[in-house]
DNA sequence: AATTATTTTAACCATTTGGTTAAAATAATT
DNA sequence: AATTATTTTAACCAAATGGTTAAAATAATT
């Protein structure tokens, strides 16, 4: 019952459970999800999952973790490289538009779980000292701002536009897809010509 | 046990229900919100509530269609209103941060519904005529931009960019909030200076 | 005051859910 | 081949959950 030495582990179980989880989790949240639909799709018993993962917390953090993860760590370090604004900028759209196309789950899921428990966010945050990220970030912008560059703007909210803009059409797919009578063709069309046009948007928006 | 005329019917229980059951239900969902938690908080007995909307279905049902009012009612009208372009903008984004205001909840909980079951929009979007909205939308913005007022968008993106940058501060605010090491209160005064900044935001990324 | 209708409750019920246990099957080591 | 360790399963269990029922309390009508 105990795993004492394992060398030669079989990955290939624990790696399905994970996958099979992780969709489930992310498309119907920690409180939605069902222990035993994982072990259905994973094609075992649900004694199995317990096995390898202990608890459904457990499992649930493991993969809060690495979706958390994904939202954040790219976009930091891109914050804080040594690029021209509006270079900088466009490369930000342009990674959040390719990271949230390859996982369209993700951000929803993290904002629900975030919003059900913002305790949860506590010790992924410690690592990304933001503090220092964002007044690296308000710096360049302060000194784009004197140089008479672009419009005055706090690093917090042109921040928040760029996010705003790229997450928010994935998070509310479902919706606009409806509300906009769109096929998932028509829909990815339609990020497509995001991914060209938003840098554009943002910068002519704070441009002088 | 059957209700047949009820002409001076005290309202004050239904309306506690629904009071209580609105709040259980925007935070947690459909499938965290708990019949008997809804039952305590509003003091009454479970099988009161069954006895007043039948079943967990049939109440959030009733709440979803509410809520789901409040998202989509007045900016329909809005969008469809004589008003020139850029006074029309200030206008929707002026009541999307009041009307976001003061129902916090309200967007995340529509969309998650609708991500977990898009089909729940169809009846309710019908009323809508979404199609005719859109187009006439489309056709002002068409005017501006032949006029050379503004540069070329489609009301599509437009729309889009207006509702990202209304609302994913409201769903996202919990994460942000972590995120950019704010009180409370500091957020509502982000919000509000984002209230008077955003609409220029938006009509200088468009103006020629 | 008696009757009727409405509102509210306590006690159940069946199903679902996360989790456990002991044994069986399989793989690794000696 | 025998022993030991690891992986997997079937059968349970207790708690939680949405829902029901019959009776009690209250209000309205006659």
């Amino acid at each position: 019952m105990v795993k004492i030495s394992s060398k030669k582990k079989d990955k290939t179980t624990e790696e399905a459970i994970l996958q099979v989880a992780r969709k489930a989790f992310t498309q119907k949240g920690l409180s939605g999800a069902r222990m035993q639909d994982i072990a259905d799709e994973a094609g075992i018993n649900k004694a199995l999952v317990h096995y390898y993962f202990e608890s459904k917390e457990k499992l649930f953090d493991l993969i809060f973790d690495q979706e958390f993860e994904k939202f954040f760590s790219s976009l930091a370090v891109l914050i804080s490289a040594d690029l021209p604004l509006f270079e900088k900028i466009e490369q930000i759209v342009s990674l959040d538009i390719e990271r949230l196309s390859q996982f369209p789950d993700m951000p929803l899921f993290v904002i629900n779980e975030v919003s059900r428990n913002p305790e949860i966010m506590a010790k992924r945050l410690k690592q990304l000292q933001q503090k220092s990220v964002m007044e690296g970030f308000q710096k360049q912008i302060n000194s784009e701002i004197k140089k008479g560059n672009i419009k005055s703007i706090s690093a917090e909210q042109l921040l928040i536009n760029i996010q705003s803009l790229s997450v928010f059409p994935f998070i509310a797919k479902p919706m606009l897809k409806k509300v906009l009578q769109k096929t998932e063709k028509d829909y990815q069309k339609m990020i497509q010509v995001r991914k060209k046009e938003l840098a554009t948007f943002i910068i002519n928006a704070i441009k002088n």
